[in-house]
DNA sequence: TTACATTTGCAACCAAGTTGCATTAATGGC
DNA sequence: GCCATTAATGCAACTTGGTTGCAAATGTAA
């Protein structure tokens, strides 16, 4: 079961979403709201957002857990399976429009392909 | 600096690369080894390796480290920016030699790309 | 065999994420 | 608006992958 009641934490983690078009670290998140809800609802509610395909989440680069707004992902499933990109500078995430083409791999079967890129972002590239 | 010395705990994690052709996780390890070595060593050996070039690492599924060994890399750097693919039903993961492209993206360079791949593998295909 | 730097074990620690449970608050019916 | 219901929250304790500091052990070159 996805989100049934708009709570003050729902509105206020959506609302984090709203001003900032890039990923958001959970840690990010947690730290940042330290003084309006607790982390555990931060993990709850995004875990909710992501059930009902407000959000997806993924891995960044050292494993943390970052969760972006999806686009256009229906609650029967996420459409959005793109790129992540994380500068290795100023590590902030971004999810890429590139659509990357997964080759069919022999003797395997392909459900989720997960693709996390690291480099220098436009503001970091000197 | 990387491995200087043949102590036995390098050459007991040598040995399970060695009987093993897929990719082993860190958990894995100590616990197989747990006998016959601390979980720190596993950790530093391992860092080591991999620097020496002998092992690459990455992040499998739930972020959790994986360890594989190295194909045709020098000290000067790793050339195996290979996909990994994790089997969602018995978690064995495996390197794949596939090339994956990643194309050019706009205002950032790109400096590694990492790729998982999930989904079933030939043993537990139905 | 010896000397000495490297490696190891151990215990304590760190931090991301989870769980159980009592309390609080959103919502629909009246 | 008020109440009852039940979802959502706070909190504290916990789990666990990974790290650190330091004293003891061990590999190696002379
Ligand atoms: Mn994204
Ligand atoms: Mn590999
Ligand atoms: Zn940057
Ligand atoms: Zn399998």
């Amino acid at each position: 079961m996805g989100i049934v009641r708009k709570t003050k934490s729902v509105k206020l983690l959506l609302n984090e979403f709203d001003k900032n078009s890039s990923a958001i670290s959970v840690i990010t998140l947690i730290e940042r709201l330290s003084l309006k809800m607790n982390k555990t609802t931060v993990y709850r509610v995004l875990d909710k957002l992501e059930e009902d395909k407000i959000l997806h989440s993924f891995l960044g680069k050292n494993g943390y857990k970052w969760y972006a707004k999806c686009n256009g992902c229906s609650v029967s499933g996420h459409q959005d399976a793109h790129p992540h990109f994380q500068c290795s500078d100023c590590g902030k995430v971004d999810c890429l429009p590139t659509n990357i083409l997964i080759p069919k791999i022999p003797n395997r079967k392909v459900d989720i392909s997960q693709v996390l890129l690291q480099g220098k972002c436009d503001d970091c590239y000197v």
